[in-house]
DNA sequence: TTCCTTGCAAACGATTTGCATTGGA
DNA sequence: TCCAATGCAAATCGTTTGCAAGGAA
């Protein structure tokens, strides 16, 4: 077999397994819809999207075992309601914009520069107020296409 | 009277009272804690804070009030909970910066230069997402000094 | 007086958990 | 086989709401 490139739910599934957690059809199946989304879901978005193939208390506790193993992230949106997404090991550090009249979220890139620049920022507005900075979350908010 | 500044609560209510939202007890109380305060509170510590002067549903509905006119302003922390701080046109733009460890939040400022910085790149990668961008939030993680 | 606000209790919705059963390695 | 994962139902917890009574303008 030649070197192929793993798929995003390969890695994560072998990260899983060297974290002895098993593999199963369930966080399979959500690995599997996650990695084909644009952008971070609800728990009920989720469940609505496997059409309830994983009950909801099952699925949370999916969610949960992915998000505490470091295979998903987890925030909650301006509603307080969770989302959760691939970590960014996996699908690399990217931002979010939201609709704030739809409420629609999607991902956002920097350039690498930005991020540098931002990274630095952080590191020193964080520093001066006595925090050692380990990652920051920049979230934008406007009006999406539809709704301009 | 010599022109004295306006303190930050007597500016909130003067607003709400232009918008004809009336002027009690409970909402004064609410702001007054709330401007004292060194960072965005949850509705429980607020209630805390006031030693339960404010019945909970009582104060979730000032709350409420006061954030949909526009002199508060609501997010959720890692947890989920939803935290209320002053407006941005009262307090300043500020960020906030959150240990990872005993989860304090702390408000923190960067420089104007630097806000001008991010805002520009803010505009730009929201347009390219076909987003008009409206703000930003810009949330760091870390380890506090006493945690670090 | 006229609404708006309050307080209490009950309702809600998202998320979690106990427990018996099933299933992966 | 053995311990972890599942499904169901019940429990939690933050937050919201109905309704009658109280209060600001």
């Amino acid at each position: 077999m030649s070197a192929q490139r793993r798929s995003t739910v390969d890695l994560a599934e072998e990260h899983l397994r060297r974290s002895g957690v098993r593999t199963t059809p369930a966080r399979r199946l959500v690995l599997e819809k996650l990695s084909r989304a644009r952008g971070p879901h609800t728990a009920d978005e989720i469940n609505i999207i496997l059409r309830s193939a994983v009950p909801l208390s099952s699925l949370y506790r999916t969610l949960s075992v992915l998000s505490s193993n470091g295979v998903l992230e987890r925030f909650h949106d301006g509603a307080g309601v969770a989302r959760y997404e691939l970590a960014e090991w996996l699908t690399g550090h990217h931002h979010h914009i939201t609709c704030s009249r739809c409420g629609s979220t999607r991902d956002i890139d920097f350039s690498q520069e930005t991020e540098t620049t931002i990274r630095r920022f952080a590191d020193q507005a964080g520093a001066s107020a006595g925090f050692r900075v380990t990652g920051h979350r920049l979230d934008l908010e406007g009006l999406c296409s539809q709704c301009r």
